[in-house]
DNA sequence: CGAAATGGCATTTTT
DNA sequence: TGCCATTTCG
């Protein structure tokens, strides 16, 4: 009698600490040994769930389960008390609870962005205090980082190793098929670099790479680069993003005692965002969890967006497979979106097959229909857009609850535009990132190349940046002998005469040399900032820069660089270039920062995922766009696009815009798309206001007027259209014709042989009179009439 | 060597 | 159409 009162009691009084948890985030959070696979649904509070599932390991460890402590009375009385409300003494309660409490630091949280981690950790902090601080919550690259810093060795790097983003390492891909005679015209860089990708992702080395290529010539030639690219990048020390993950499984696979320490170390493993898991994560997290088992995943299939970088769905739905014993939890309460954008949502996923059967609920408000609008062409259908949040901003006086959302990036363009000449401030995510910018990875080359001479790729990157009258052909010298001799450039160098193709160039390298030698000094001795300050004076790179009088945003740049230092030196224990230069490259989150600024935000569908907004505008819901063209063959790519049509949906709190329209302009060609096959699914929930009909209407009885008065007016019509929407300068002004006597800014007096009317400019074929015929569009460079 | 012209290409993106 | 990377020409 006692004995069980002690434990339903005690279940009561932690329901009660955790009581703002639903049931199903209890069963989750209360959930702690063994395999788990919690099925969090877009707005179900999965992060809260998480940090509250770690607050409960830490502090009272397996205590909700465990049988073995039966309590006395007066246990029994507190926890009666507590779970009635009559204490909050959390101290007590867990003297009473607790039961192997877990240590922060054997947990490891996985998530594949730095924003996430940040969220989890901040949250971890606020829940726990500084035992939130020891638990290990980073991204798979970085996690992976820390590992091979310490073990790389075995594996022959050494533990400064520098890390190539994609940026580099396609450099280092097209240097490498340069010197294998690889013509890029045959092979582009970027395929090449995405199967290598894939097969890293794959867990496939370049030996067993090369295993399956005999007969196939394209692989053949990939096989070629790929090994000769990792031996590159061995001699180089460098590893890239690929590599990080790599490498970390193949060492846990080879040496067993290293991962049996690591197993030890991280006993109890939590992954976020499961179903966006390739296989090289999915063989990392595998392995860890081997032995203890303790291996809660937590995500959505339903939103599985990223087949295209290797996320492997299967994953996620085989994790019950996998383990057979796994607690599955459901999460399904929705506390984002209103019920009729939920059932908008349910409606659209359900079509897909390949899922396991969720669905998302509310007991908040009905709320609003979606509304869908039919615009006749793309400018009416950015009227509608900045109308609307004209109407709303109005209401609420704030653009930062809305957002717009585009299958591709190629279609912001025209509604930023619309946006700016309609005094809606807004900001576009995606694009140029700060670390991509050519100024700031030529300093950071520098940095890099001082902090690791062998940094073959780096090197090349500035030694003749800015000039020092080293050209291509030497610096390919340079590399062959380096790689020849198995010595550093800067070895090389320093030793120039001793290599007679360098004898012409012995002035120029030595003092390069020499240059290198003190940065190296002063990298040793001086703060990073000074040091910072110091690369930029000796290398001349801010002369460089001062030099072109259009360089201030890029100084301005540079300055930013430099705060990045020195936030860097400020939160670092000992702060070092090395440690430096990996947060660089791997926390590029930085520029991404979130500015309190009142904006309507611009972004894809796929940087939404996470993000919610009271109002949310999919724009363009068109066969072709949103499915995209390239799905519409496969079942499987169709399915994806669904999932992007379900984070789409389920990103709005209170309305979502979906529009249409009869025609749009899109890479300068005008289409006519039929309506998504989403709304099609959705129709139910969803409001149609057509305008499509209207404006044609409309213009067929100004046409009809037109007829009356001058045949196939329509051509011109159209121009004036154009004219009307589009900027003005790609307006042609001038008419030529055939025989016209022009004269070109460059290339002189010529003739005019043949004009040919595009949609808004003029496509002219002109002899000139000293250079022969060239094309030249009209609308480009200034060409007069004589 | 650097600006200008040409050609090719156009889902989605994090680390 | 518009962007980019590469080529081309002075």
């Amino acid at each position: 009698m006692e004995t069980n009162s002690f434990i339903q009691f005690k279940q009561s009084a932690m329901r009660k600490y955790f009581s703002r948890m639903n049931d199903m985030q209890q069963k989750a959070i209360f959930t702690v040994n063994g395999p788990v696979l919690v099925l969090a649904g877009a707005g179900t509070g999965k992060t809260t769930a998480i940090v509250n599932r770690i607050a409960n390991m830490i502090n009272f460890g397996d205590g909700y389960t465990d049988n073995s402590y039966q309590g006395n009375s007066s246990d029994t009385a507190f926890l009666k008390d507590y779970a009635e409300g009559r204490t909050d003494d959390f101290e007590s309660l867990r003297d009473i609870v607790a039961h192997n409490p877990i240590q922060p630091w054997n947990i490891l949280a996985i998530t594949f962005t730095n924003k996430s981690a940040n969220e989890l950790k901040e949250r971890l902090r606020s829940m726990l205090g500084s035992a939130g601080l020891d638990v290990n919550a980073s991204t798979f690259h970085s996690a992976c980082v820390k590992i091979l810093r310490k073990e790389i060795s075995s594996i022959g790097f050494g533990e400064d190793f520098t890390i190539y983003d994609s940026d580099d390492s396609q450099r280092m891909i097209k240097n490498v098929m340069n010197d294998n005679d690889v013509s890029e015209k045959q092979f582009a860089p970027k395929t090449v670099l995405n199967e290598i990708r894939s097969a890293k992702e794959k867990m496939i080395s370049p030996e067993e790479y090369a295993k399956n290529s005999a007969t196939d010539y394209k692989r053949k030639v990939i096989s070629k680069i790929y090994t000769s690219y990792q031996e590159r990048m061995k001699s180089a020390n460098a590893l890239d993003f690929d590599d990080l993950l790599f490498f970390t499984v193949r060492i846990f696979e080879e040496y067993p005692e290293i991962l049996a320490k690591y197993q030890r170390k991280y006993k109890y493993i939590l992954v976020d965002e499961y179903q966006d898991t390739n296989y090289v994560q999915f063989r990392l997290v595998t392995l860890l969890s081997e032995v203890s088992r303790n291996i809660c995943v937590v995500g959505d299939d339903d939103q599985s967006i990223y087949k295209f970088r290797g996320a492997d769905i299967g994953n996620i739905l085989g994790f019950e497979e996998q383990f057979r014993d796994a607690v599955v939890v459901r999460l399904e309460q929705n506390y984002r979106s209103t019920q009729n954008i939920l059932s908008a949502s349910n409606a659209i996923i359900s079509n897909n097959s390949a899922r396991k059967d969720k669905h998302l609920w509310t007991d908040g408000a009905e709320g609003n229909k979606v509304y869908w609008y039919k615009a006749f062409d793309e400018n009416d259908e950015v009227r509608f857009i900045v109308d609307t949040i004209k109407k709303n901003y109005a209401q609420n006086g704030k653009y930062s609850d809305t957002a717009i959302l585009y299958r591709m990036n190629a279609q912001s363009n025209y509604i930023e535009t619309t946006l700016a000449r309609n005094s809606i401030p807004y900001r576009v995510y995606g694009g140029m990132r700060f670390f991509d910018r050519k100024e700031i990875k030529d300093i950071t080359a520098y940095l890099a190349f001082i902090n690791n001479p062998d940094d073959i790729l780096r090197f090349r990157r500035i030694i003749n940046e800015p000039k020092r009258n080293i050209g291509d052909s030497t610096v390919q010298l340079i590399e062959e002998i380096s790689r020849d001799l198995k010595i550093s450039p800067l070895e090389v160098m320093k030793n120039c005469e001793e290599y007679d193709p360098l004898s012409k160039k012995i002035a120029p390298l030595k003092t390069a040399y020499a240059m290198f030698e003190q940065l190296i000094e002063k990298s040793e001795t001086l703060p990073l900032d000074e040091f910072f300050d110091f690369v930029l004076a000796k290398t001349g790179y801010m002369d460089f820069l001062k030099a072109d009088e259009n360089s201030e945003p890029k100084i301005e740049n540079v300055n930013e660089l430099r705060s990045t230092i020195v936030q860097y030196m400020r939160k670092a224990h000992m702060p070092s270039l090395n440690e430096y230069l990996e947060e660089t490259v791997l926390y590029t989150d930085y520029d991404r920062e979130t500015s309190s600024e009142d904006r309507v935000t611009l972004m894809t569908v796929h940087s939404a995922k996470g993000l919610e907004f009271r109002n949310v505008f999919i724009v363009a819901m068109e066969e072709n766009i949103f499915p995209a063209v390239r799905s519409l063959e496969n079942q499987e790519d169709m399915e994806e696009e669904r999932r992007l049509a379900y984070v789409a949906v389920t990103r709005a709190k209170e309305n979502v815009y979906i529009t249409t329209a009869r025609q749009r302009l899109l890479f300068g060609q005008t289409q006519r798309n039929i309506t998504s096959r989403f709304i099609k699914e959705a129709s139910v929930f969803i409001e149609k206001h057509d305008n499509a009909l209207a404006m044609k209407n409309a213009m067929k009885a100004d046409e009809d007027k037109a007829v009356t008065q001058v045949h196939s007016i329509s051509l011109q019509q159209q121009l004036a259209r154009n004219k009307m929407y589009s900027s003005p300068t790609a307006v042609v002004t001038e008419n030529f014709s055939k025989g016209d006597r022009i004269l070109h800014p460059k290339f002189g007096e010529g003739t005019v042989i043949s004009a040919v009317q595009t949609l808004n400019n003029v496509m002219l074929e002109i002899a000139f009179d000293t250079l022969g015929t060239k094309k030249i569009m009209a609308g480009g460079v200034k060409i007069r009439k004589i």
